[in-house]
Parts: C-alpha cells; sequence; structure tokens
DNA sequence: CGTTTGACTACGC
DNA sequence: CGCGTAGCCAAAC
C-alpha cells in the first residue's frame, strides 16, 4: 500500500533526484524508480511492479516555481509522455530544445547522447539510493 | 462514495 | 517502427 505519509516521502525523493538531472540530459520514469530502494516507502512488490508510476505521478504533482526541471523526465521509449500536440507536450519540447536535447522526426531522443548516467556515488550514498539501470 | 483519469512499462504482432 | 493490451491503483472529480 501506500500510506500518505510515505506517499508525500515518496515523492519528495522523485523530486529531490529530478533535481539532479543535468541541463541536457534526459532521464526516464523507469530509471528514477530504479534508484529507490523496493522496500523503502511500501510492500517491495508493489514497488517493483507500479513504481514508474507512481513517479508519473509525482511528476503530475510537481510544485511549480521551485526550479525542478521537470521536463528532463521522459518515458522509457525516449518520448514526451504528454500526447503528441498537446500544449504541455510542446511546452516541454520547447524547453529541452533549448538546452540542446533534439528530438528526431518519430518523436524519440537519443539516449545514447543524451540518456542521464544517474546521480553522483556520494548523492546516492548519503540518500540511501541504489545505482539507477541504465538507458538504452 | 463510486467512477474516471492518468507525465508507465513490457510485450506481442 | 507503430499500435494495442494487460496489469494496476492513487488522485481527482
Amino acid at each position: 500500500m501506500f500510506n500518505p505519509p510515505n506517499a508525500k516521502q515518496f515523492f519528495e525523493t522523485v523530486w529531490d533526484i529530478v533535481r539532479q538531472i543535468p541541463e541536457g540530459k534526459v532521464s526516464t520514469y523507469g530509471q528514477i524508480a530504479s534508484m529507490i530502494p523496493p522496500d523503502k516507502y511500501t510492500d517491495p512488490d508493489q514497488m517493483k511492479r507500479l513504481a514508474p508510476r507512481w513517479v508519473g505521478t509525482a511528476m503530475r504533482k510537481t510544485p511549480k516555481g521551485q526550479g525542478i526541471p521537470w521536463q528532463r523526465v521522459i518515458n522509457s521509449q525516449g518520448k514526451i509522455s504528454f500526447p503528441a500536440g498537446s500544449a504541455q507536450a510542446e511546452e516541454q519540447e520547447r524547453l529541452l530544445n533549448m538546452e540542446d536535447v533534439m528530438f528526431t522526426k518519430a518523436g524519440k531522443v537519443d539516449f545514447e547522447v543524451v540518456g542521464w548516467e544517474g546521480p553522483s556515488y556520494e548523492y546516492l550514498e548519503s540518500n540511501d539510493l541504489l545505482p539507477p539501470r541504465e538507458l538504452t
């Protein structure tokens, strides 16, 4: 289950990780989820199945005006997760283009070029997080 | 309080 | 590649 107190901590953790993504790089819901210990906030089994969705939920609730680079989080396919053509999708693409993250005609980024390798070891260590899975 | 919505992913064709 | 589907459930309405 995802008790409210834990949910808040989970969201805070996600936002904090997002803050670590440098300009010009992108991460994914799944990659961020992979950094959070499965048993830290809820049942490990559920975490394993649902963590990426919960990261998506956290992103939807991202506080505005706090400098969280929300635009740097996309889906595992390398695409923006808002409906193509929506105002939100256009805004996200615009912000990413501004930091030289470009999309192919098919609307995908090249993880080889702009994929984030994860936070520093020191950050992971001091925040009790796991090394992220790699983006391919 | 019941129903709908949603910033996911893996997998099959 | 693209498109559809199952699995899944907290938040929002």
